[in-house]
DNA sequence: TACCACTAAATAGTATCACTAAGTACCGCT
DNA sequence: AGCGGTACTTAGTGATACTATTTAGTGGTA
């Protein structure tokens, strides 16, 4: 993948990750390919579950395995009440940085 | 700082430096008090300097040495062509991932 | 049977980046 | 001489996404 994306993605991809998530409960499989349908063409399944992993460690998810009749058990994550204040901070710091990017993008336009 | 600003900041610290010089060539030090000034209070100096250091050595910045009556000499850092590309690209990889936060966002909020 | 495709998850090793913390250097003022 | 402000540098750390591979389960097919 593109190097400046791969960068960017560092500090995105888990809000991303947990805003998909608080929509509706999934399995790491399923995450993948709708980060895939999103236009996250480049995105590796590895890294989609070093996420995973991740978030369930930190105690921001609540997992489930469920069996599959087309292949292994499914770990189904869901968002809990801890996730939801994480998931609220990123938005808060997303909208932070966002903001100033937004300004810096208009003044270096009209300069 | 807040592990989550920092982790944000990678691959888009670097735009952000690269954008500051675009609009005005620049030193250091200044770099720094203009990015406290729009609300990054929290960065270090040292990071500045790293970025600038990498920038430099990309070829992405012309730097030339001006002596200053306040302190040591300053280094001063102006964009160049490839600078103007690779920022660019920058805000390319930005508006894709921004837009597609925004929409994650506002799903989140009417589900 | 043997092979392949798809589903599903995990892991070892690597590169990059921002951060911490400290240090060096130059100037004017008291 | 000492101090604060200016200005730059560097070594070492931790976090993250990536590559590449491995392991498992199921169903279809030559």
């Amino acid at each position: 993948m593109g190097t400046q994306m791969t960068e960017m993605l560092k500090g995105t991809l888990e809000g991303i990750v947990l805003s998909i998530v608080a929509r509706r409960a999934g399995y790491g499989y399923e995450i993948t390919a709708s980060l895939r349908e999103q236009g996250f063409v480049d995105i590796a399944e590895g890294t989609v579950y070093a996420v995973l992993v991740r978030i369930e460690q930190r105690g921001l998810v609540d997992v489930t395995r469920v069996a599959s009749d087309k292949g292994p058990p499914r770990k189904v994550y869901a968002m809990n009440a801890l996730g939801r204040e994480e998931l609220d901070r990123f938005w808060t710091t997303w909208t932070f940085l966002s903001d100033r990017l937004i300004r810096l993008h208009e003044e270096e336009r009209s300069s």
